[in-house]
DNA sequence: GTCCCGACTA
DNA sequence: TAGTCCGGAC
């Protein structure tokens, strides 16, 4: 795929580094990267605050699921998200709660693993992958897709064909993926909307406006 | 009523 | 591949 770097400078350029994942440890990372799913992130915000000081792997373990559904109950698919959370802490257990013995398996790996987790899908995953465990994994949602589509690219159905191809494209660097992602959501948020909104547009000019 | 940084089930 | 899960902001 031509020209993901000049994108990748145009946006940055536009919106400046994004400093992500917005979350205080990488625990809370991996359950915001659950809560998230095809939910706002203002609800999920709301669901993260409802925690309060117990956001951590031993209470998510020992809590009933039906106390924990409604501690989360904002993010919306409260229910299945309770049994999500319970699954991901499963697995974290496995690395006694710590995400530098996670980190220290190979990625490709740890993906497999993940992708093993109830509720823990290709996006999920990739998410969990280079936001907490620094992994180099492009993730793909909904906002890139919708993106480089209007952008005139072609997009491969299947996730992982998709993911690859962008990977191919790109230095394979954590850093760029992160930031990348990053200005991807900020740029979907602020302009490339499901109705788009393009006035002020960083990249009118080379768009093709497919909706 | 629409939309939101999806994933599972059948 | 369609149906289901689901609240909250707009």
């Amino acid at each position: 795929m031509n020209g993901l770097h000049e994108l990748f400078c145009t946006l940055l350029h536009a919106y400046n580094k994004r400093h992500w994942w917005p979350a205080k440890t990488p625990f809370e990372m991996m359950v915001g990267a659950i809560l998230t799913q095809n939910t706002t992130w203002t609800n999920v915000g709301k669901a993260i605050a409802n925690f309060g000081d117990r956001l951590s792997p031993a209470f998510i373990a020992h809590v009933n699921c039906d106390e924990l559904a409604q501690i989360i109950r904002s993010s919306g698919y409260y229910n299945q998200k309770a049994i999500k959370l319970k699954a991901l802490t499963e697995w974290y257990g496995k690395y006694e709660y710590t995400i530098e013995k996670a980190a220290h398996i190979d990625g490709e790996l740890l993906r497999t693993e993940l992708l093993s987790v109830k509720g823990i899908g290709r996006e999920t995953a990739d998410s969990i992958l280079l936001y907490a465990l620094h992994k180099p994994f492009f993730v793909i949602d909904t906002y890139t897709k919708r993106i480089l589509s209007r952008l005139g690219y072609d997009i491969p159905t299947a996730y992982d064909d998709l993911r690859l191809k962008i990977e191919a494209s790109l230095p394979r660097d954590v850093y760029l993926y992160n930031e990348f992602h990053a200005l991807i959501v900020e740029h979907a948020k602020r302009h490339c909307k499901k109705k788009p909104s393009c006035a002020g547009c960083p990249v009118e000019t080379v768009c093709q406006k497919r909706i």
